[in-house]
Parts: structure tokens; C-alpha cells; sequence
DNA sequence: ATCGGCCTCATACTAAAGTACCAATTTGTG
DNA sequence: CACAAATTGGTACTTTAGTATGAGGCCGAT
């Protein structure tokens, strides 16, 4: 693009130029029959170039570049995203983390119990073990832990 | 500062130009003592006055500024606020709140009295208190509603 | 100064959570 | 099939959580 504008920018100023001999022969044919005017003469010449000097820097004066950088605010929902890998890490199994979703939902071993149709014993070995695998010693700790590794919403 | 730069931009052209009349007095007498070569006193104008339209725009012209806007994203993330109106709503004291906060950290009721520096005892009822205001039965529980009240991060 | 709300602490009790150890069954994989 | 892992369930026990109740001190407002 940059390119393509250069050579059209070569391309007017050359016409500028062809067209300016036809223009200077013309002066010259003229003054020469009719020499009483040399200052006019002078002075169109002058008038001219100096324009045709403004519009050359126009055309060629690079447009200074100002990199305004914008801060585009976006708006970055906390992804609920649950860390999949991070649960296999843990070897979570899936009764462990179906338990440990019910444990976030502030549920009792009695109520999770209920909810996934098995005796209080074997909810509670579940949350043993679930507690050993996550590091931790109670409830809450879990959910709080369960939370910073992302593996529960 | 602008005002001062135009009109030195001004006194400047204002020189050129008496310098260019000077000149054109000097060719034109040149011009008369030898006038066999009018194409090159021709030449010499138009050169002369393209240099000069040229240096004049460069001077005048403002120059063109084309704004690049570069988006930056930055991410923001939806603070996790808390809504401190429901906590007056709910009518949850200073210390009652502060609790609740240890609570959902994790902490069993020994660990809070013993970083708020109060007995289980206290502790207890607070969290029973607590427990009232927030219509709940465990910490659990608790952690939970908090979250969905926002009034904990 | 009296009253209510808050904070503090205690005792006594019940309920739930958590640990330890064991064991039977299921399930998926080599 | 055989084996490991997962799932299920139980008993016994300790610890923690939670409830109920009472009580004393502090502080601001009426």
C-alpha cells in the first residue's frame, strides 16, 4: 500500500513537471513577443514554484505517527472453571468429589448421606479419605482448600 | 509558545523574502548585462522558488498526526464485593462478623479463639449467634450462605 | 442513672464430625 | 481369571461443634 502510494505521488509529480515545460515554453514564446513585462513574467514563475514547492512537501511530509494506546477494559468473569487435571492430580475418586461438592454445599454427613443413598459409615470414610488426599483436617478446611485449587465452583 | 514560534515564522519568510528581492534585482541585472541565457536564469527562479515553497511548507505546514490506536486489554475482574448493607441488615456485630470470616478461612472454634484471642466459650457463642442470624445450623452452612450473600469473598 | 445491645466467659449437655481399623463387594484392566 | 482400586458398610472411640442458660462488664443513648 505504502508502496503504490509512493509511486503515484512520482507518477503527479512527474505530470507537474512535463506540464510545467509546456507552461515554461509558453512563457518563453510569449515573452519573447511581447518582452515589456519581465518582473510580471518574474513573478509568476515565482507565485508558481513556490505552490508547486508547498504542494510537493505536502504530498511528502510523513505524517507524524501517534501510538495512542487505548485500555480496553474486559471484563474477566472468575471462570468457575474447575481445574479437571488437578482433580486426577489429587486422585480424587468421583464418589470422593461428589462428596466433597456436597461437603461445599454445607451439608451434613447425614444429609450427604441421604442425598446419595448410603449409610453415614461410608460417607464418612469417604470424607477421611477425602480430607487425607486434600491435606487437611475438617470440613471447612476443605471447602476453603477445594476452593483455591479450583476444583469446586 | 505558538504565538512566538508563528511569528518568528513569519520574520523568517519576511527575510527570505527581502533576500529574494535583493536576488532578483541581482539577476535581473545580471540578466540585462548578459542575456543569452535565459532558460538557466529561468531554471535557477523555478528551483529556487520550489526549494523555497518547500522550506515554507515544511515550516507552516502542521503536520499531519494519524492517532494509532492500540488496544490494550486489561483485564478486570469483578471485584468480589461485599455487600455491607446486607451485613447491616442481617444485624451481624463487628465481632460476629469478624468470626465469620475465620470460619469460612477454615478455622476450628479453637483456632479463632485463639487468633482473636478470646475463649472457646466466647467463640461458641458468637457462632451460635451467628449461626441465628444468618439462619443457618452449621459452619458450613454458613460458609455457604455468606458466599450466596456476598457477604465474604 | 437506667436500659439495651454487645462482648465476654462459664458450665453442662447433645449432636455431629472425625479417626482408626476392619471387611465385603464391585469394577475395571492386563 | 486375577489383581488393584474403588465402593460400601460397620464398630468403637475421641474430638469438635453446637445448644441452652446464666452471668458480669462495658458503653452509648434516653
Amino acid at each position: 500500500m505504502t508502496v503504490s502510494k509512493e509511486r503515484q505521488h512520482i507518477f503527479i509529480y512527474a505530470a507537474a513537471l512535463a506540464a510545467l515545460v509546456l507552461f515554461l515554453k509558453w512563457m518563453e514564446w510569449k515573452f519573447l513577443l511581447a518582452n515589456n513585462s519581465i518582473e510580471i513574467y518574474i513573478g509568476l514563475i515565482a507565485l508558481f514554484f513556490t505552490i508547486l514547492g508547498i504542494w510537493i512537501a505536502k504530498q511528502l511530509i510523513k505524517p507524524k505517527v501517534e501510538i495512542k494506546v487505548v485500555e480496553k477494559e474486559v471484563l474477566v468473569y472468575p471462570s468457575p472453571e474447575i481445574d479437571e487435571a488437578m482433580i486426577e492430580k489429587l486422585e480424587l475418586s468421583a464418589r470422593e468429589y461428589e462428596i466433597l461438592q456436597l461437603i461445599a454445599k454445607g451439608l451434613s454427613n447425614d444429609g450427604i448421606a441421604k442425598t446419595v443413598f448410603l449409610s453415614v459409615s461410608t460417607v464418612k470414610t469417604h470424607v477421611s479419605n477425602l480430607y487425607f488426599k486434600l491435606d487437611v483436617k475438617s470440613r471447612t478446611q476443605a471447602i476453603e482448600k477445594a476452593k483455591q485449587l479450583k476444583i469446586i465452583a
